[in-house]
DNA sequence: TAAGCAAATCAGAACTATTCGCATCTGTGG
DNA sequence: CCACAGATGCGAATAGTTCTGATTTGCTTA
């Protein structure tokens, strides 16, 4: 019993083998986002023998458990990331595609902010920054 | 010469019938933030021989004159409004879908200042706040 | 430790949003 | 008013993601 099946028991989740590679994969990767085609090629390179809609499956069911965090930059494709509970958004290079992860509580607090001035309560939000380098 | 005609002119797009009507749509619409789908069907209901690869085709090249502005909100279609030149960030109501336009100066400068604090240069952002009614 | 059953998986089809290719048509400058 | 570049329409193509239905797998209980 690794740490990963106890993560899928706490979330109420089976324990599979889809479920748990994928959880691994998305451990150990370096940069810490993925999209589902990265994870797919990653399963296939080793092992391979899960199809891209079970990883989508996957994915989504992690999400709900609050297990991973998916964001939609721009167009492209989703990416997904371990949720360790520290809240963060996201700078993108629009040079090297490299995503820089920040916090920063005075802009949170501002969301909150503005939402009740409208008259809402804040449920989420999405905040990525286009950046490049300073020498470009 | 209708002032549209004029817009178009000025951007160095030929005045044509499809793309005058996709910017009287645009001006027209009561909440300014429509989709292509809605923008075709608009057409459809009007007169009707306006393809939808048209739509696309008409919408980026008003992007690129900076006629329009696209959004993408979380995973669903792309959102077109007409650009006033007035920057904002827009709210969406999760109960609703209603859209709601804001601006905040402090904001902004933190993210210039994020982008600097990392090396980078701020080119652009998407900011978008997901909100429920108060009491909801 | 095998049987049974719900839940999970696979492959491929379907779907949504968007773009492309190409034959035809339409503004605009001369 | 003519010619030709540029614009359009249609349908096919693409990317990303979800669904379907048949098969398999992992938990439960005996």
């Amino acid at each position: 019993m690794t740490l990963e099946d106890q993560e899928l028991k706490k979330a109420g989740l089976k324990v599979t083998l889809p479920r748990v590679k994928i959880l691994q994969i998305l451990e150990n990767c370096s940069d810490r986002h993925m999209t589902a085609e990265d994870i797919y090629q990653a399963l296939r390179d080793s092992d391979g023998d899960v199809g891209i809609a079970t990883v989508y499956r996957v994915l989504t069911q992690f999400e709900a458990a609050g297990l991973v965090e998916r964001h939609n930059f721009d167009n492209g494709p989703a990416i997904y990331e371990i949720d360790r509970g520290e809240h963060h958004d996201h700078m993108v290079c629009t040079e090297t595609g490299k995503v820089i992860e920040f916090h920063d509580a005075e802009i949170e607090n501002l969301q909150e902010r503005i939402a009740a001035e409208k008259g809402y309560q804040l449920v989420g939000h999405s905040l990525v920054l286009y950046v490049k380098p300073n020498n470009a």
